[in-house]
DNA sequence: TATAGTACTATGTAATACAAAGTACCAAAC
DNA sequence: GTTTGGTACTTTGTATTACATAGTACTATA
């Protein structure tokens, strides 16, 4: 049990939101959002952000098109759906609900 | 892919911060922690609640002794170790810091 | 053609919550 | 004394998600 090891369990299951979040309010691909998160204090690393895309995707949430790059290989942008941006409004509310329920105890 | 699951997935990991600070300033038993959990909008069971508290005292982060009680049998007390408050001074800077990078990705 | 940079896919392992089953102790009722 | 109810603790198999790792693929440049 290490401090690495509890900062990693701590954000675990919060990423998909974070990625909902992201795209939002603008179609992203993969490399994007981790760019994105390298400027947080997140550490998430690719071997994450594709299988949650491929969840969120699966779930109907998330739906994707290719588009050409004139920096390397063709880009996979997803887009948020009308169920997606429905569920993450519910996530809004529970992460709020989390960061209460946390200040509650912290401060108990 | 179902709201509940995400909201467990989205506490999960939080847990053991959270038990630690209620423990921070009074030694706490295992259904006093889960009567206090159960005026937050966190929802833990018993179940996830004693492997935790194994864990912490596994790891050193907690002691414990026993105390006859008046109402049923006896209880087994935690109380933080001096180790255990040094984790979790780290713990509070982890938390921060996501709170921080969930605002700053939402506000992207 | 080979190399470098960029982008995506897949999977075994590790970690933690939860449902569930079970054990144990004390007090009250019979 | 025995049974029942309430209280408290222990254990474990299952489900889920992050991560390290290995690999594939496309484009531009040397």
């Amino acid at each position: 049990m290490n401090i690495e090891n509890t900062k990693t369990q701590m954000s675990k299951g919060i990423f998909e939101y974070c990625i909902l979040s992201l795209i939002r309010n603008e179609d992203k691909y993969a490399s994007e959002i981790i760019e994105i998160f390298s400027k947080t204090k997140f550490d998430i690393v690719e071997g994450t952000i594709y299988p949650i895309l491929t969840r969120l995707k699966n779930a109907s949430y998330l739906s994707y098109y290719w588009q050409e790059s004139n920096q390397g290989p063709p880009r996979k942008y997803y887009k948020i759906t009308p169920e997606g941006l429905l569920f993450l409004n519910q996530l809004d509310e529970i992460w709020s609900d989390i960061e209460k329920s946390v200040k509650q105890i912290i401060n108990y």
